[in-house]
DNA sequence: TAGTGGTCTAGACCACTTC
DNA sequence: AAGTGGTCTAGACCACTAA
């Protein structure tokens, strides 16, 4: 026996995707609901918990429950890396995905900090470092207007980067042509990278800072760069809103045979 | 002010990440919990639907609620698709990332049903055939012992399949070296593939055949396989419980301006 | 059959937004 | 102040498991 709260939920989530409830239209409020027909405010609210974890409504308090707007999926490829991009062009290569799928980049879309810390465990391993040594963290939280997409901290080396502006902790972007340009100043260019991802139930302060919806998940984002002769120069933990990306790669079909 | 729910849900959180309560230790009853602590039924339960969804516990009726066993994170990274292991070797694609990860196949972990459909928009754009075309699904559902893990279903052309042992509608994998190798002796051997991957809510009979957890969510992965010409062989659609998996990818950073 | 989690209700109260 | 969703309770009943 299917439960009355999943019942109305697949109805309303039937509606919604035909389209007989636009996007923007409020929903009927719970009371009213409760009223009309024979169901109790917390199985109607139960009802509406699962098309928010859905991302097909939002409710808030004072204003209701409505009909989510459509958010286009934001693509990532290996292209936001090119070389192009953060060398010779004045793009900052972490908003490159931004400008490719024709979006403007407006100022004050990232904050950052920077400081100086041990390094955790995932970082040392990555680094090849002991656990605990100093390592500088850049932390920023990405915007597209007042809405937080993703956030995303870099580790580096002090051998990496001291002297240069990526450790100068004043707030922006790391300047023209963002991190990758500096450490090509600095004499490391970047030539190969290795990105891992998982899905996760966010933690209590993410769904805060990147203003989650109620049961939606995150996909965190491990990236390894490394220059031409294997030396690591940067790791970076980014944790995304899951629905708000999708990621892809190309490669070619390995030949261990062959080599 | 927290809700009183997640107040209790993190304090079992607590208690379980620093080993406190062991995998495989039964949680509290909530009947329990109502007579000792102030909180009512539904509250401990919320509580515990919470962990459920951040795999933490696992509840079911008549059982009561326990401690789960740590799932040991399967790595997904490209070398599964390496040429010596379905050309060479005697393995199965699909499953070479379990051989490489020590766990040992056992016949019977994988289902197949082929059968001829009309394609999806999806797998019409992928293949560049239009909406309807006649194309074949061959379907199946990889298991772990009793644990389904994963499904794949892939999409052929007719020219590309017909009177190969692929479109035979018998149960159980392809056959010695798997999808990949049929395609390499009928003439299409495999040069360079896109993998694309997205998270989202699992429908109702995900839930079902994958055996999730409440709450727990999926990431869905597009598969485009092509020639050394460009010409795709197989357009595959994998749905994956999402917390029982990592992808990784290793790519050199492009550089438009260089070629 | 006894004991577990899961659903449902009716009503109270709280938090937030809008007017 | 009025109206929205969110939390909480006490108790009833249901679904499933194990002895």
């Amino acid at each position: 026996m299917k439960p009355k709260w999943r019942e109305l939920a697949e109805k309303f989530e039937e509606e919604i995707r035909t389209g007989e409830r636009a996007p923007g239209s409020p929903m009927p409020e719970i009371r009213d609901l409760v009223e009309k027909g024979e169901r109790s405010k917390e199985t109607v609210h139960k009802a509406y918990k699962a098309l928010e974890a859905q991302g097909l409504v939002t409710s808030s308090r004072g204003r209701g429950t409505v009909v989510r707007e459509h958010v286009p999926l934001k693509r990532l490829g290996i292209a936001r890396y090119d070389k192009a991009k953060w060398r010779d062009g004045d793009e900052v290569a972490f908003i490159a995905d931004r400008v490719a799928s024709g979006r403007s980049y407006l100022r004050g879309e990232q904050t950052q900090t920077v400081s100086e810390v041990e390094a955790p465990p995932l970082v040392a391993r990555a680094h090849g470092i002991p656990e605990g040594a100093r390592v500088y963290a850049r932390a920023r939280l990405v915007k597209e207007g007042d809405q937080p997409t993703h956030s995303l901290t870099s580790y580096y080396r002090p051998e990496h980067v001291e002297g240069t502006r990526l450790v100068d902790p004043g707030p922006g972007p790391a300047g023209k042509g963002g991190g990758f340009r500096v450490l090509y100043d600095a004499g490391y260019e970047i030539d190969h990278m290795t990105e891992e991802l998982r899905a996760r139930v966010p933690s209590a302060e993410e769904i805060q800072l990147l203003q989650l919806h109620p049961g939606e998940w995150v996909v965190e984002l491990h990236r390894t760069t490394c220059t031409a002769d294997g030396t690591v120069v940067e790791f970076a933990i980014g944790v995304h809103a899951a629905t708000r990306f999708s990621w892809s790669y190309d490669f070619k079909v390995p030949d261990s045979a062959q080599e």
